[in-house]
DNA sequence: CACATTTGAAAGGCAAATGGAG
DNA sequence: CTCCATTTGCCTTTCAAATGTG
C-alpha cells in the first residue's frame, strides 16, 4: 500500500498531469513508499522540530485530525486559531490539505510545528475558558486573495489577447480603468502568461488532439 | 432568456430525481421564467419585504455579488457578518448558493432580506468607522454540524446493518459507547434510514427502471 | 520578467440538523 | 418517536492569486 505520496508528486504536478490526459502510462508513484523523500541533511532522529520522516507526518496528520474532531473543531476553526495564536492565518483549505497529506513535503514540515502547538494548546484547555474568540486577524502576513469579478476578468482577458505583455504604463492605466490595484493587475498578467504556457501543448498542437498520436507511451510532456 | 431556474428545479429535487409527486400536483415548473411562482397575497409593489419574483431574486443576487466583491468581502465574511448582525450565522456555502441561485425559491426569499440589510450596512459604512451593531436578536441558532469520525461512522454503520431501528435505549447505550450525544445518534439513524430509502429503487428494482409509472419527462437529466 | 510553489475563495458532494405531519 | 422534505454546513476540489527564487 503506497501510503505517503507527498513530494513523490507535488501538487502542482498532479494538477498538471491531470489536466491533459498525458499518456504517462507508467506511474512513477512507486518511487518511495515510506522512506523520507529526502534524507535529512544532518540526521537528528529524535525530535519533532527537525525534519520529520514521511511516516512521522502521516502519523501526525492522522492523529491531528482525530483530536481535532474529538475536540469539536472544524478545519476552518484551526486555520483561524493559528492566526490568533501566531498571527499567521491559514484557510480551511490548507488545513484540509495538511490532514489529507496533500501538501509538498517541505510544506508539510513547515506547518507541522504550528499545528502541533495548536493541538497542545487546544488539548490542554479542554473545558477551561481559554478565550479563543479573537476574531481580529491581526498582522495578516499574506495579502488576502483578491476576487476578480467575472466581467472584470473578461476585460482583462480580452486585453491579454491583444497584448499579453503590457508595459508598466499600460498596466497602470488598465488597473485604473478597472478599479483594481496595479499590483493585482500586474500579477494577473504574470499568472495569465504562466497559464498560457501550461496550456500550450509542447508540440504546438492543440490539447486533446494529442491523443491522435496514440502510443507515445512514455513520453510525458517534453518540455524542451 | 430562460435563466432563472430557482424552484424550477430545486437542488433537492434534482438530487432525488423527482420520485415523488410532490403535493403541488400540477407542475408549476414551466410556469414562465419571469413570473413569480406564487402570486403575492396582497400585492404591494413597492417593497423588498414581500414575495419577490424570480426576476427580482436573480437581479438581486447578481447585484449582491458584485457589490460584495467590490467591497472586498468573501462569501464567508458575509455569512459571518450575518451572525454578528442578527445572531444568525451562515456558512460560506450558503452564501455561495444564494449568489448562484441554487437555493429553493422559498429559501431564497427568506435569505434575501437579511443579505439586503447586510449589503446596505456594508455599503453605507464604506470608509466610515461604523457602529458595531450587535442586534442581539433571536438566540435561535442552529446546532453546529457534528463531524463524525470515520471510524465512528463505521461503527454506526455496522450497527445499522444489524438493526436499522434501534430503540431509545439502544441508542442511548450506543451513544455512550461512542462518546456521542444521544441526539446525534438518533438523528444519524433517521438520516441513515432516509438514505437507505433513497437508494432503494421504488419497485424493488434497480434505479433506472423508475420511470415505469409516469412519463415525467420534462426534466432534463442533470446537466452534462 | 519567467517559472515553481504556496495558499485561498468559491463551488460541489454528502450528510447533519430542522420542521411538519402522523 | 417515526418518516419525509428541506435547510444548511463540513470537508473537499478546482482554479488561480500571491509569493519566492533566479
Amino acid at each position: 500500500m503506497p501510503i505517503f505520496r507527498i513530494h513523490a508528486e507535488s501538487p502542482a504536478q498532479l494538477r498538471r498531469s491531470r489536466r491533459h490526459p498525458v499518456p504517462t502510462g507508467r506511474d512513477e508513484r512507486n518511487k518511495t513508499t515510506s522512506a523520507a523523500p529526502r534524507p535529512p541533511p544532518h540526521h537528528d532522529p529524535h525530535s519533532d522540530e527537525d525534519t520529520p520522516t514521511s511516516d512521522d507526518l502521516e502519523q501526525f496528520a492522522k492523529q491531528f485530525k482525530q483530536r481535532r474532531i474529538k475536540l469539536g473543531f472544524t478545519q476552518a476553526d484551526v486555520g483561524l486559531a493559528l492566526g490568533t495564536l501566531y498571527g499567521n492565518v491559514f484557510s480551511q483549505t490548507t488545513i484540509c490539505r495538511f490532514e489529507a497529506l496533500q501538501l509538498s513535503f517541505k510544506n508539510m514540515c513547515k506547518l507541522k510545528p504550528l499545528l502541533n502547538k495548536w493541538l497542545e494548546e487546544a488539548d490542554s484547555s479542554t473545558g477551561s475558558p481559554t478565550s479563543i474568540d479573537k476574531i481580529a486577524a491581526q498582522g495578516r502576513k499574506r495579502k488576502k486573495r483578491t476576487s476578480i469579478e467575472v466581467s472584470v476578468k473578461g476585460a482583462l482577458e480580452s486585453h491579454f489577447l491583444k497584448c499579453p505583455k503590457p508595459s508598466a504604463q499600460e498596466i497602470t492605466s488598465l488597473a485604473d480603468s478597472l478599479q483594481l490595484e496595479k499590483e493585482v493587475v500586474r500579477v494577473w498578467f504574470c499568472n495569465r502568461r504562466q497559464k498560457e504556457k501550461r496550456m500550450t501543448p509542447p508540440g504546438g498542437t492543440l490539447p486533446g488532439a494529442e491523443d491522435v498520436y496514440g502510443a507515445s507511451r512514455d513520453t510525458p510532456p517534453p518540455h524542451g
